[in-house]
DNA sequence: GTGAAAGCGCTAACAA
DNA sequence: TTGTTAGCGCTTTCAC
């Protein structure tokens, strides 16, 4: 037997030529075959098929993207892996990337520019069809890097004048009065925060948007309520306990996220405080296991599935749109309360 | 002026060429200098390095895959995302291959064995260096998709007789005996199992080491307090009121993971069951928010990053082992017992 | 509809 | 030490 079309050739990995030669077309119809081209006729389309399956074959993507140019991979650039938002946020996005036929490259950067520009460096390098830069406003000028590169781009409360680059708005707003609003329906008329760093800008308008809230329920505003924390857990414990010195207290605490909130909870059961009978708390991001506290924790959810949808779907949209189209757009991701067990009516 | 050797042309991004030209030196140099190979001369390095910076010079990766076969990525396939301890997982692998110069591709099965295929399929399509198998027991025939194409790979607790697979093996028993051994020492003697699902290899054996623990400290073994679970919280809460029906109480519970005990946790809190005061329970796992639960779970912590780290160095070694070498290792995972505030002396 | 052939940007074998 | 050259496996004109 002659020792050509064999398929288990021990020696090499089937390519396209391997396909072609079994099923006797040119390397050009595999290729056609393959990537669903409609100028194949049915007839050597089974051929093709069939010779693949016979041996097993799966196209190359290195050359594909070589050639194409086109990776089918998105890149997504978070910053603090302690905060479990990003992690979560990750998963979502890989998700949906794989259910369009797209894999994720992961950066984290630590809120280290030299690294930020390192992620971004790797990203060029595997030719990403587009990156998600979710840092919320630590943006730097090494994004420049990716998007002189013609490579789409999506940032999170962060508009950029680029025609590739899109933006995701995220409307905390909505959330944050429904917080107060909730409180205030339970009888709460004393409302602290704990703001995040003011370096960071949703940190800031999350702090803005409390105030606005407070004043749109017609509560009052201490200013010696507004904590600034840094949105770890550490952070809501030493916050708390700033709070707790004060001479008057208030009897519920609004916190930028849900880190804060949770350093709170281990604060005040450390103090002796009953939650949510003697204060009541509230967090914002509805992390995953903010429903495995005790009590578990209402809180302001930012959907990571929505916000990693929205960025997914701005990408793949300036990608795969016909050359010179500018896609760029905004989305909104809005926030809404989720209550649990950590707010109930003031101590009378 | 002449249109050649502007920094900055605007109609195609600077390959290997490019560089070479403007360093006046040929192509195989820019790449030599690039891949740090010792006989190109300091004075052509310096002039290519200097190239390279003028253009903003980026290497194409596929390129580098296409030609070389290795593409500097490592897949990692995981089960259950609904399990913090995959996120985990995933996190340290990522942070240690990008360490070491590789990017990761993930996959999640949900235990599917049609999705781990298309995984396989992705893996093999992408050329990965090695994939890091990490399901816990749920390993399938599609694995020899990967093998036969010669791809490193390394699994959890199951050892697959092939020249380039390894093993990672969980020493379960050293944690679990601790656990054992920290319950007696407070005083407890009746302790309960809330067990894995029975069809996973690592639940198994953590139940029959807790069984060898309780012998070796010569605790009585009730068959009614080991109690099959599956792993979520849900199945916690269910495990711990199964064990409230009985007539006897345990003192103490032992969960087969951390997910469970937040749901024993979970389940006392609602009974009015004070823990530790009333009833103990540890974890396995030690997954991120161990700590953060109420109170803070004492846990049998399998770490996420030795595990990770073995994963890795197991495919590292593989993958860049001169051709023809087995490789082919076992590595030992081990668990410790971590006390946080879940665990105290029975009541009186 | 189908095939032949020209590269995509790079590494590595071989020459010099 | 340095340069020349032949592909890596594929997509995509361009003919037929």
């Amino acid at each position: 037997m002659p020792s050509d079309t064999s398929q288990k050739s021990f020696d090499k990995l089937p390519d396209i030529r391997a396909v072609a030669g079994l099923a006797k077309v040119s390397i050009a119809t595999v290729s056609r075959t393959i990537n669903g081209s409609s100028l194949v006729s049915e007839r050597l389309k089974k051929r093709v098929w069939q010779a693949i399956d016979q041996l097993n074959y799966l196209p190359n993507t290195s050359a594909r993207t070589l050639v194409s140019g086109r990776s089918h991979l998105m890149g997504i650039v978070v910053e603090n892996i302690t905060n479990p938002f990003f992690p979560e946020l990750i998963q979502s996005f890989e998700k949906i990337a794989v259910a369009h036929g797209y894999e994720i490259l992961i950066g984290s950067t630590n809120s280290d520019p030299a690294v930020l520009a390192k992620c971004a460096r790797r990203m060029v390098e595997r030719k990403v069809d587009g990156v998600a830069v979710m840092t919320f406003g630590e943006e730097e000028p090494v994004l420049d890097q990716i998007m002189h590169r013609g490579i789409p781009i999506v940032l999170a409360e962060f508009k950029l004048d680029d025609p590739n680059a899109s933006t995701i708005l995220l409307d905390y707003s909505t959330g944050i009065r429904a917080a107060v609003r909730h409180l205030a329906g339970l009888g709460h008329r004393n409302l602290a925060f704990l703001a995040g760093p003011r370096s960071l800008h949703s940190a800031l308008t999350r702090e803005n948007d409390f105030r606005a809230a407070l004043a749109a329920a017609g509560l009052p505003l201490r200013p010696e309520w507004i904590v600034v924390c840094d949105h770890t857990l550490k952070g809501g414990i030493a916050g708390f306990e700033q709070l707790r010195r004060l001479e008057s207290q208030p009897t519920a605490i609004v916190c930028s996220n849900d880190m804060t909130a949770i350093g709170v909870l281990r604060a005040a059961f450390l103090a002796g405080l009953r939650v949510p009978q003697e204060l009541s708390v509230v967090g914002l991001d509805d992390v995953d296991f903010a429903e495995f506290t005790l009590p578990p924790l209402t809180t302001i959810r930012l959907s990571r599935v929505e916000l990693a949808r929205a960025a997914f779907e701005a990408l793949r949209a300036q990608a795969e749109k016909p050359e010179g189209v500018h896609a760029q757009r905004e989305f909104l991701v809005s926030t809404s309360l989720v209550v649990r067990g950590s707010t109930a009516p003031p101590p009378a």
